[in-house]
Formats: C-alpha cells, structure tokens, sequence
DNA sequence: TTGGTTGCAAACAATTTGCATAAAT
DNA sequence: ATTTATGCAAATTGTTTGCAACCAA
C-alpha cells in the first residue's frame, strides 16, 4: 500500500517490481532536486540489486511521461533528463560551472510570455526556459 | 573577395569550399528565418552539386559555433538545428502544429531574467526560452 | 488464463573519430 | 613544404524495437 502503489494504479500502469522502483529511486532524486538521466535510473537500479534492463527503463520512463508522472527535459542534446511531477511548473537556473539545477517559478515572466504569443496571435501551450548563470567573478 | 571570404578569415579559420558553401547555404536560410539541421545542409549541398561529406558538415557547423558565427539549438531532443548568429539576440516561439519557427525579442523578459539571476546570488550568463503555441483553436 | 511486461540482443539515428589523401597558405 | 581540412568508413552514444519468456490481475 505504498505511495507508488497507488500512483500506478492512478495511472492506469500495472504494478510491477520495476515500476516501483524506478518510482522510488525519481522520489529520492526529487527530495535532493536532482534531475536524472535514463543511465542515471539504470545505475541506481544495479546499485539497489534490482535486475533491470536498460530496455526496460526507458520504456518504464516514457510510460510514466505519457502519465504525467514525470516531466521530461532537453537540456542539451544528446539525452533526456527526467524528474518526478510534483505539480507545480517551474522553470531552471542551471550553473555553468558545475552543472548543479535550481528551480524557479516567476509570475511575471509566466504572464508575459502568455501576452507575447498573444499578441502574435498565438495560444501558448508550453514553454520551456532555462537561464545558465555563474556565481559572480568576486 | 565575397563576404564569406572575410567571415572565415576573421574567425581564423583557412577559405575552404565546404566552408565557404555551407556558410552561404546558412546565409540563405537565414533570410527566410529558417533552422537547419546538419542533415539539411548536408542535402542542401547535394542539391548544389557540392560533393562534401556529413561528417565534414558536421565538424564545420562545430567551428562555426565555436566560432560564434552559428548557434546551436536543441528544441527537441535528437538532433540540433543551426541558425547564423547574426548578432542579435531572440528568443524563438515554435508552432506545435507545424513545427515553423518564429523569433521574437522582449526586453521585459530580458530584463526580469537578469533580475532573477541576481537575486539569487547569481550571474546570468546566457539563457534558453522556448514557447510552444498554437493557432487559437477557433 | 491471458494480455500486459520484461530482458536481451539486434536495430536505429545522430554525431564523432581514425586515417590516408587532398588542398590551403 | 607544411599544416590543416576533407572524405569515407568504422566507431560511439543515446534510444528504440522484435520477440520469447514471464508475471500481475
């Protein structure tokens, strides 16, 4: 009856050994706001003596996208990084020096961009923003 | 003597044809404010009768970057998109139907990054945003 | 029982790299 | 003459898929 229990069932997923557990391993990574790439699951998953494919991550990781369980992002290219949906949109601040993410949220920045595609005669539907920043110089 | 001539000597790289060509294919997608991929400048060339490989496609769009004459984008995972930097700075707004890409500049939002960034403690190096609309649906 | 799920290996797509040849300065 | 660039094929990386065995409902 744990958490991740119900939240599968939520979703319509079946309740399966690799499921939970990836789900444990995002909610772990979420309380220290870590974002996690498919390698970093699989990594977790062979440290925790859980025998899970690859395969089966990623595929277990794109479910749980289409469920809305987590958010998908494109930092930069090459691969995915995942964290759990806890609900709230934020956006990113990503430290150019070591990589680390913050999170933010801005009401005024949300609006404008809102009136921006508007203006252009547009609906905004998502957006995605990330501001690369450095601790200053001195 | 053509412009591109200059631009690759000014970037300290030698006046090749691939160089010369792909910079003169980025050229013209640029006047109808297109992104092109490696992909595409690689057929482009095909087209023109320039018998340049990918991989060479893909280390002079690398020096380009680097050479701040391109920027690089990664709006959706697997594969980037080039577009020449013509020195000022835009954000891009992308159709979700179509996928057309449109620019846009907002000093409200410019502005409101910078503020963000520092109140954090932090410097705002560079940033990312993308907004996803759609034609209203009626 | 039975259809959804998994592991494994093979398949893919985008991009990079090694190396011998060709071209630029 | 040197140094750097190119083409091609092979290698990498991240991700997806086919399929037989497996397991939750």
């Amino acid at each position: 009856m744990p958490g991740e229990t119900q939240d599968l069932r939520d979703a319509g997923l079946k309740v399966t050994v690799p499921r939970v557990k990836i789900l444990q391993i995002l909610e772990s990574a979420s309380e220290s706001n870590t974002h996690m790439s498919a390698e970093d699951v699989y990594r977790a998953l062979l440290e925790a003596q859980e025998d899970v494919g690859l395969a089966t991550v990623y595929r277990v990781l794109t479910q749980f996208e289409s469920a809305a369980l987590v958010v998908r992002h494109n930092f930069e290219s090459g691969h995915s990084v995942f964290e759990l949906d806890r609900g709230e949109h934020h956006d990113h601040m990503v430290l150019i020096d070591s990589g680390e993410v913050i999170e933010f949220s801005d009401p005024v920045i949300e609006k404008r961009q809102r009136e921006i595609a508007e203006s252009r005669g547009f609906e905004l539907v998502d957006h995605s923003l990330v501001l690369y920043v450095r601790k200053p110089t001195r």
